[in-house]
DNA sequence: TAAAAATGTTGTATATATACAACAAAATGA
DNA sequence: TCATTTTGTTGTATATATACAACATTTTTA
């Protein structure tokens, strides 16, 4: 299983699914997918989303639970 | 298409696809598959892949091509 | 609050990733 | 050189990723 941020780096932008997806080249149902850990993108896939938000790859994708913002913001 | 050195990092450490298919837990004709660029990983494989080599998992896969290991060592 | 947009759900269809088997060819090592 | 290991090839089977459609529910916005 891999756990992603894309909600969290889309909804920060403001964008739809329809939007995100139109910008990577898939279905708006994909991405909802996704999102929801339907099942992991294909590697090609997070590749485009990880450019499109501009964030290196492990930042939006990774194998173990991502920190959550707050815990995040409070290692710092 | 995304383009990886999987053969490289695997021969440079000695290893059969037999040895590397098991440290990541497929099949060995998968490893084969994926060196002759036949299919892409997925992405649990691609983080799997990268963890076992001990590399960014941009060191090895991309959607572009890598600079061959002399280009990468000449541009030192 | 009514209309429109976004999201969730279910279902079907197709493409791709992976497993596994059998066998041929090539490389390695005794 | 002979035996063993590794790699390549072909074929079949299964699981997963993606597309697409229809419709219900929720959220946003006029």
């Amino acid at each position: 299983m891999i756990y992603n941020r894309i909600k969290l780096l889309r909804t920060e932008k403001g964008l739809s699914r329809k939007e995100l997806a139109d910008a990577v080249g898939v279905n708006f149902q994909t991405i909802g997918y996704l999102e929801r850990g339907d099942y992991n993108p294909s590697l090609e896939l997070a590749f485009k989303l990880a450019e499109f938000f501009d964030v290196p790859i492990t930042a939006a994708f990774s194998p173990r639970p991502f920190k959550s913002l707050a815990e995040h913001l409070a290692a710092e």
